[in-house]
DNA sequence: ATGTATGCAAAACATTTGCACCTGG
DNA sequence: CCAGGTGCAAATGTTTTGCATACAT
């Protein structure tokens, strides 16, 4: 029950709210665009604007319930925030994302950080590659 | 004398592009974006039109002569390519890039694209922080 | 010469903002 | 009721493109 999210965040408990956390709740993408958002709102028949849907997943960021992300150019995706920080690798050909986390990679990262005087506030690290689905395969 | 990279890559040799690749090496800057650039040559006199810097970037890039990122939002940047891939360090309140490499880091990313399938084409990891420069530590 | 490059203005995107209207508590 | 939320259209910022002119070879 996120409504309590909405409310801790100071955010009302509105219509397009619901169904935008409702769409990244149950999506069979975990990162989804703005754009996919809007366009699966409007085939299941709800009335939205796009620009509502950016406003709100840009107070969803600021409440911590979402992650943005800038993979590649392009638009920005967004994916529910899970409590778990993980990195990403990419399919450049299908688009197919597998989430990961290595503790050594973070370990190392710290070290670095550390060594160059810096206090680390966030980390992206993203693979790009071409995955072993077999329609990806075509050379 | 890069005349000869441009060459090579089927590109002719002309001023526009000369210049851009002049400042690119000399610049004490070694990430610019095309915005930077711009000013950079209209500061000196040179005449030269904003979609000209982003067409030759863009032909860089192709041609392996730069690399592009997109670090967090807004414009990306470019810097030389200068054959040794490395990652980056940046402080989000200054500006300053560290870039730095890590062999472990390098080869655990290979290890976890292998255990899932994928082939690596690229990759991208950007620690974002504060650095310890006196004008970055008002908290 | 002649195929490429360039500059300018306009187009194309992704995202944000202003404002009048609507809605949740 | 009324602060806050929404839709729409217009604005913004970045990058790309069309086209007539200029340049490199």
């Amino acid at each position: 029950m996120e409504t309590q999210d909405l409310k801790r965040a100071g955010l009302k408990v509105t219509l397009p709210r619901m169904k935008i956390l409702e769409i990244l709740e149950s999506s069979n993408k975990k990162h989804m665009s703005a754009e996919d958002i809007y366009k699966l709102m409007l085939d299941t028949g709800d009335e939205i604007g796009l620009a509502t849907i950016y406003r709100v997943l840009t107070q969803f960021e600021g409440a911590g319930l979402v992650i943005r992300h800038h993979f590649e150019a392009g638009q920005a995706v967004f994916e529910l925030e899970s409590g778990k920080h993980h990195d990403h690798l990419i399919c450049i050909k299908c688009g197919k994302i597998v989430e990961f986390l290595d503790e050594a990679i973070e370990a190392k990262q710290k070290e670095i950080a550390k060594r160059n005087g810096f206090r680390i506030s966030d980390h992206s690290l993203i693979i790009y590659g071409i995955c072993d689905n077999s329609s990806c395969q075509q050379r």
